[in-house]
DNA sequence: GCATGCCTTGACCGATTGGTCAGCTTTGTA
DNA sequence: TACAAAGCTGACCAATCGGTCAAGGCATGC
């Protein structure tokens, strides 16, 4: 609402994420061009929409948000760089358009769990479904781990806030199953960033899990075995009865 | 010996990674300025390109090779950018220096084993003595990272030779001790590369880690726990005798 | 017809990039 | 003291950076 720019520049979200000035959010909701809703020309929009963001994320990802420039996003889109600059208004509202697309994605696989649950379906349906995450969308992965990486200056309030709050609530739980005898009495979080970290290694070491296993790419039934590993090792690891 | 600069540019390595014109190394020893060894000249260069490398250190694997510049390197180490490229010779040689001096360090950790060494011993000592490279130079670790995201352009070679190697020989023995019953049937090369990312997370995913423990630092005693935490699960996940 | 938008992009802007170089100061030796 | 070599850096370079803008292209509603 404040000092938003007088083009709308529509893309999906707003730049919600890391706000400096003022804390209203200015919707900037996607506006179709005329009256009607799915015409021949917004359809080509959103055509170029995604090409763009598909061809950000793949840049951003490779080369963080400094070392990736507009020139190479665009190059990879197939456009001109003023046209990437008209759709997406800026670099930066293109990247925090980008966090907010994968963090949306991360949120969408965090469901609740209660101690009435089964440690073992619990367990295991987190290790997959992360696995499952990493597997579906590589690149945004990796550029979660870039921000990460640079000291994610504009995550840190989603680390802080949601994210943290969700870790503590699945925290608790997990130690009230060591109560109950249902595992071994780990450190919850200490566990929970051992899921995370051994799912995530697959998309962002890429080149170095290619490189060691002489591989050109992991197939769906590698994602398979690393998985049945994972959730073999962690549940044994952890003394959840399978 | 081919197209090398005139001038000497010492540092301590030549840039042997990633050579791309020729096979011979050029190999660029450390030259002392005078007949004596350790002047008190020598000693303030010394001091000057341990800052740089330092400051390098922090900002490539902030900013990724594309994303950091020679100027933020020379803010961060105090100096002017003429005196960081005077004595480094350029930016990409900076890079290889410091990417050579990670990988001895990660070298120097990996010291051989035989099928007839404990299991319970190899396995906890590597996760200790990886636990501690992170520990000790956590600004290395995001750099390694950093590059491996980016594709591993300069790191290929290592990651599909040397690196590669020494995967494989541990993997078999892994595999013996398997077969002797002396742990499960995991598959050897998915166990390091869960021990790998379990330990690495803690450098390149501090953010996130400091955000959802509450923290401003991981302590000594927090790394302690980790350890004792990785080690017990993981030695207890692939059916060792403690 | 003709006007009204949005779409599209080449040309351009000041700032910053990695790197060079001339010329100064400092140092070590004879 | 004189001289050479090394240390050091401000000024400058072409290239690229993110971003702006004016001017056409093009479709639609009167």
């Amino acid at each position: 609402m404040t000092v938003t720019s007088d083009v709308d520049h529509s893309l999906t979200a707003a730049d919600s994420l890391a706000r400096t000035d003022s804390v209203d959010t200015a919707p900037t909701t996607m506006r179709e061009p005329q009256g009607q809703g799915d015409g021949e020309a917004t359809a080509r929009r959103q055509r170029k929409e995604q090409a763009i963001l598909e061809a950000a994320e793949g840049v951003f990802a490779r080369y963080g948000y400094r070392g990736g420039s507009v020139q190479a996003i665009a190059e990879a889109a197939g456009l001109p760089k003023s046209s990437v600059l008209y759709y997406v208004g800026s670099k930066r509202r293109l990247y925090v358009v980008l966090l907010e697309r994968m963090m949306t994605r991360w949120n969408a696989m965090l469901d609740d769990i209660s101690v009435d649950d089964d440690p073992a379906e619990v367990l295991e349906a987190f290790i997959r479904s992360k696995m499952a995450l990493t597997r579906a969308h590589p690149q945004g992965s990796r550029l979660f781990a870039a921000e990460v990486l640079g000291g994610a200056p504009f995550l840190q309030e989603y680390l802080r806030g949601e994210l943290r709050d969700w870790v503590q609530a699945r925290a608790r739980v997990f130690e009230q199953w060591a109560e109950r005898g249902l595992m071994d009495a780990v450190d919850p979080v200490w566990l929970i960033f051992l899921i995370w970290s051994a799912t995530q290694h697959y998309a962002d070491f890429e080149p170095q899990v290619l490189g060691i296993t002489g591989r050109n790419a992991l197939s769906d039934q590698d994602h398979q075995d690393i998985s049945d590993f994972l959730c073999r090792l962690i549940l044994k690891g952890c003394g959840i009865r399978h």
